[in-house]
DNA sequence: TTGAAAGCGCTAACAT
DNA sequence: ATGTTAGCGCTTTCAA
């Protein structure tokens, strides 16, 4: 319709400077009004980028995964990817499927959320196969050379467990997240730590094992309640966790902070809106998501990582839902 | 390395049927050895299909978005599709690129939860432009032809008002959301229908806009308890506004149901850990968005739309932040 | 500043 | 059951 070439019409799209303003805006005007768009999958085809990135996270449901993946989809737009939503509910086996992406080219790499590595590392190697850009988010699958980023997890179990015991609490229970991930792994070694220092020790039947959902809370929290030695305080691994104990102590009757103190994890919006408003390590989920995709869209991009392990700040928020019973 | 023909290694993958069981399992260990599969990208350029969906939706985070998310990635899944992710702020820019993504084949569809257009359709009409396959989901954008899927939202707000009426309430606040969506409106007419049954009338002061979030919730309540006339019950036009009413009125040292009624809408997870537990209307969102998806996924394999106006069940759920004033 | 042309890796129609 | 081949719509090198 100009008549110019199919050459000038790509630099007119992408390359503005290639071309005369003038041929340019012939192009887009004529593109305009023929209803063109230039075909992403084509060029994708041609370059070897296909602009997307996947996430591989275990629930985009959960208050603490949607924040992350917020923050990776603010950071892929804003560079011009795009991100493929790959929700796992654990599967070991559709971790593997999502990651698949990368190998079939529909994605250019892997922000993981699992502590599982989705790649048969041994028949990737005999076959001399590079992995795709990978960067794990939160978790750890225990392989070199992918980056990682989070909070320091054992620190901030610490911090938590510390202003327990600055409030003269000597009897804490723990409710972990799932023990297979490496957060959770983390932050009960985090309280071992801290209780020792404390010249305590940490009691079993006290700690339990549950995942991070609301109804593993629950569930756990009347667990502790049925020992015989209760604890004065309840250190729970996620903020929804920290609700279902929430919701469980009320069931029983037990005043928090009154009768029981309580400490999340996460800060997610809700925690301010408990009752009482929970106390809980905040982490910068956004933040930790956004960093997973600058980092995996700068090896995207060749950049080498250096740095293997970024560790964002955490904070303790104190709220109502703990107390002093020196 | 099979010394067999391109595309016979095309059938192994795709069709496995047009290809002898010998031949293929060769294709496959030779794939594996060399660390070969399929170029999706190449095979989306020549189907002319991605294989990708966008979904258009103003917040992940949000508890109410965030399962209509899952519902859509679970359906697309199933049939071989993958979730493009558009988190758009509510910008009607954003939105429009991400619909952009259809018309330059990275997607072949749109899941739109939102009421505004993203085409300029008298443009593409004027290229003679087909519109891209396109479903709303829980929202109008009023445009014919798109088949949308909701719950009855006039008849779930009906449904709210009368559990309050009947419980002896007869003034009424009511929080919306905001009101340039189409679900807002349409229950804040199943408010007015329910009051004016009851020969009552909708007291403006007592209806708050905001957003479907806590801090809107939070607010609203606030300007509420302000008036000199206190209404008895609040309706609350989701459960994030309503676990930020609560938190006002706790703030307020106002008892929920004591003193005041609260009725949410979505019941989202967090309802029922509510203190009080929530009396709210539940919402199918999984529901939603896995029918959006396989509607959408139907127009995408050339199925034309027959229901235009999808409507899946809500219900009632009593729990305790309601009770009787009679 | 613009154009010609090769080729990205696949699918599918057709031939064998 | 398998092979040959055109061509999907771009980008990019090289030439004009």
């Amino acid at each position: 319709m100009t008549g110019v070439s199919i050459a000038t019409v790509s630099h007119a799209f992408r390359n503005p400077g290639r071309v005369s303003d003038l041929t340019r805006e012939k192009v887009l005007k004529a593109a305009a009004r023929l209803g063109y768009s230039p075909n992403h999958l084509a060029a994708s085809l041609r370059t070897a980028r296909s602009g997307n990135i996947v996430t591989i996270i275990p629930d985009v449901t959960d208050s603490y995964n949607s924040r992350i993946i917020k923050g990776i989809e603010r950071a892929a737009h804003s560079r011009g990817y795009s991100v493929l939503l790959g929700n796992t509910q654990g599967s070991a086996e559709r971790e593997k499927e999502y990651a698949a992406m990368a190998r079939s080219r529909q994605a250019d790499g892997i922000i993981l959320m699992s502590h599982r590595f989705p790649f048969d590392i041994d028949a990737s190697a005999a076959a001399g196969e590079e992995l795709p850009p990978i960067v794990n988010g939160s978790e750890f699958t225990g392989h070199e050379g992918i980056p990682s980023v989070s909070i320091d997890d054992r620190q901030a179990a610490i911090d938590a467990v510390s202003h327990l015991l600055n409030l003269g609490h000597r009897s804490i229970g723990v409710i972990t997240g799932d023990m297979e991930s490496t957060s959770s792994q983390q932050r009960l070694d985090g309280v071992r730590i801290a209780l020792r220092e404390a010249g305590l020790e940490t009691h079993d039947r006290n700690v339990i094992h549950g995942d991070y959902a609301m109804r593993d809370g629950e569930r756990a929290t009347r667990k502790i309640l049925a020992n015989k030695e209760k604890p004065t305080a309840i250190f729970c691994f996620s903020d929804e966790i920290a609700i279902g104990c929430l919701h469980a102590l009320r069931s029983f009757g037990l005043n928090v902070p009154g009768n029981l103190s309580v400490v999340g994890f996460d800060d997610v919006p809700f925690a301010r809106y408990c009752a009482p408003p929970l106390t809980t390590i905040a982490q910068p989920a956004e933040d930790i998501g956004a960093t997973c995709a600058n980092i995996l869209l700068d090896m995207i991009d060749g950049k080498k990582p250096t740095l293997f392990r970024h560790i964002l700040p955490h904070k303790l928020v104190v709220r109502e839902s703990t107390r002093s019973i020196a």
